[in-house]
RNA sequence: CGGGGUGUGGCGCAGCUUGGUAGCGCGCUUCGUUCGGGACGAAGAGGCCGCAGGUUCAAAUCCUGUCACCCCGACCA
């Protein structure tokens, strides 16, 4: 693959001194000034010569360790027709999100979020035998999401580049299989790219589907709260992380329950400091009570329903976690106007004697796992100013179900280690999803109709997994992991050029330098380096540093002063090591640096 | 969608309280000097001050409306 060397005389670049207004994590302001990319639009972004070079290395990249791990390529338009989404519901289910236009005629379109539906649809119309599977196919396509709030330049825009991948079996054994294939061919991709990444378990979501992880990338800008167990046999995102249910307890012998007056206690702190105060010895905390919390589920199909969600008062509901949850249905505020509909509810002293599909109030009510048979709790009484006492789960009431809705924190058990009589612990990280494996299992083939005939000449539903790597998020995420004070620090392999050669000096006076640079700059490309040259005949010697710092090649070769003296300096972009070369050697020193 | 903020040459900003016809730094053009860490001097080009109304002799500045963008939160590769 040969090119014209790359001339900063006549690239389309202009560097930024100051930082833009506009930018506000590191990565993306870095990309900004040194004239990688340029904002077109909210969430959408033009990609500049260099910003292109190095993105198309990264979808090169991740092109190359599909293709090896034998998936196949195709390519879906970006616009397209709105009944296959219709078929799904999610026409109407994606909302907002989706940009929806309209043709001349009045047809309905849309810019394609995600692909699930035509690989589905293209595979049903050509494929029809158990013998033509399994098949990976993937894409790299611009995907475009109407974001409510784009965010960080790259990272999350509402146009996109991402490779998705579909994978069809006939049976779950053949999926499980496909789905390791794409999970091993994942970890070779972000090894590549030099972008760390912890694999977690995750939730499927609205996807609908089964097994399910995510590719987190470390750091603090990430948008996902994830858990790793002290002892590094569990990490799973917030959102799916199981609670270890304590042993039950026998109802033997514990107290009746009482009703209490408990007047001026709007919070779990002021309720526990009465009860203390009235039953001095027994040592209530805040996690012996039994908070309700009261939300308003919204179905796909846009009906509402109230929901109770109890959890220890030591915690509070996580609404990530508790619409992981409920999926498909979304979770709602439930407003004043919502309690006056139900009066059974008092606001601020409910108590689950009178919740559950079976109750008084019928309504829905889900537990935490922590609230087990036994445990006795301290709660609404659902009259205003009282509260009862020694509420036992499994005698005094029983809920619809457990729900994993309480947020996690530092410290907590982890579910593993409980399982295995471990006593692992939870810490909590930040990250930022780079990939998402997960087996859909039929949804969308039985929505579809994709079915094959076995080998009894049985027609069954195929069953698909779906794999995502973002790849532009990707590339951010690498120019938010490589920077230091001075600029951008890329990674060899996604680097604009392997070197930077600098000529430091003016044309007319230091044309013996100028000519030796090109000199070199041009050996370099021929033994298959690839070299930004900087040629700049009048341009001070403090821009040609701070450019190539800032555009951050990981190798800046400097040919200046020192030239006099029959040396080169070769220097390294990230450590700043410093090393001295004879000019004849010169390139077959860059060669073996950037070779080892 | 809730909260906060900002719209003034290409970029970063001041001016607005107390209306008087637009300024600074960077960048850009030309000439000269400089020449290994974002040089200096001189001379230039470039802005209907987001938009629309209103008040006023006069509006970047005051009033009303509107649009856009950014940030924080809720939601997603």
């Amino acid at each position: 693959m040969s090119q014209v060397l790359l001339r900063m005389s006549s690239l389309f670049l202009r560097t930024l001194r100051e930082d833009p207004a506009d930018a506000e994590v590191p990565g993306h302001r870095l990309l900004v000034r040194a004239g990688y990319v340029r904002r077109a639009a909210p969430g959408i972004y033009s990609w500049l010569p260099l910003g292109y070079r190095v993105y198309q290395n990264v979808e090169r990249i991740v092109r190359e360790e599909m293709d090896a791990a034998g998936f196949q390529e195709v390519h879906f338009p970006a616009l397209l027709p709105r009944e296959p989404y219709e078929a799904t519901n999610r026409w109407t289910e994606y909302g907002e999100n989706l940009f929806r236009l309209k043709d001349r005629r009045g047809n309905d379109y849309l810019l394609g979020p995600t692909h699930e539906e035509m690989f589905t649809l293209l595979v049903k119309d050509l494929y029809s035998s158990y013998k033509d599977l399994p098949l990976s196919l993937y894409q790299i396509q611009t995907k475009y999401r109407d974001e409510a709030r784009p965010r960080a330049g790259l990272l999350r825009g509402r146009e996109f580049v991402m490779k998705d991948s579909y994978s069809f079996d006939i049976d779950d054994a053949g999926l499980d299989a496909s789905y390791l294939k794409h999970r091993n061919a994942y970890i070779k991709t972000f090894d590549r790219l030099g972008l760390p990444f912890e694999i977690v378990s995750a939730t499927s979501g609205a996807m609908g589907g089964s097994r399910s992880e995510e590719f987190l990338h470390p750091t603090e800008i990430g948008e996902d709260t994830f858990v790793r167990c002290s002892t590094g046999h569990y990490s799973a995102n917030s959102e799916a992380v199981i609670t270890p249910a304590p042993e039950k307890i026998s109802l033997d012998g514990l107290p009746a329950a009482h009703v209490e007056d408990t007047p001026d206690t709007p919070t779990i702190e002021s309720l526990v400091n009465a009860a203390n105060a009235m039953f001095p010895g027994r040592n209530f905390t805040a996690a012996d009570t039994l908070k309700n919390v009261v939300v308003t589920l919204v179905h796909p199909t846009g009906e509402r329903e109230p929901l109770i969600v109890g959890v220890p008062g030591d915690r509070d509901v996580d609404t990530k976690r508790l619409e992981a949850a409920v999926a498909p249905a979304e979770i709602d505020a439930f407003e004043a106007a919502d309690f006056a509909k139900h009066p059974g509810l008092v606001k601020g002293y409910i108590g689950p004697q009178v919740l559950g599909e079976e109750s008084a109030t019928g309504i829905r009510y889900l537990l935490d796992p922590r609230v087990v048979e036994g445990t006795a709790w301290i709660t609404g009484a659902n009259e205003p100013g009282k509260h009862v006492f020694d509420l036992v789960a499994g005698r005094d009431f029983s809920a619809d179900g457990t729900v994993e809705a309480a947020n996690v924190v530092e410290g907590d058990a982890c579910p593993v280690c409980a399982t295995e009589g471990g006593d692992g612990r939870l810490t909590l990280a930040r990250g930022l999803e780079i990939g998402h494996i997960f087996q859909l299992g039929r949804k969308y083939a039985q929505a579809l109709d994709l079915k094959v005939l076995d080998q009894n000449g049985k027609l069954v539903t195929v069953t698909m997994g779906s794999y995502g790597i973002g790849v532009s998020r990707a590339m951010a995420a690498i120019a938010e992991a490589s920077w230091d004070e001075k600029g951008l620090c890329w990674p060899r392999e996604v680097a604009p050029a392997d070197v930077h050669v600098v000529a430091q000096g003016k044309t007319g006076k230091d044309d013996a330098v100028f000519e030796a640079a090109e000199k070199i700059a041009l050996e370099l490309e021929a033994a298959g380096v690839r070299v930004i040259y900087d040629d700049r005949g009048k341009v001070s010697p403090g821009i040609k540093f701070k450019d190539a710092e800032l555009i951050g090649v990981p190798s800046i070769l400097v040919v200046g002063r020192k030239l006099a003296d029959g040396v080169i300096e070769f220097r390294d972009r990230k450590s700043g090591a410093e090393a001295e070369v004879p000019v004849g050697e010169a390139v077959q020193h860059v060669v073996a640096a950037i070779r080892s």
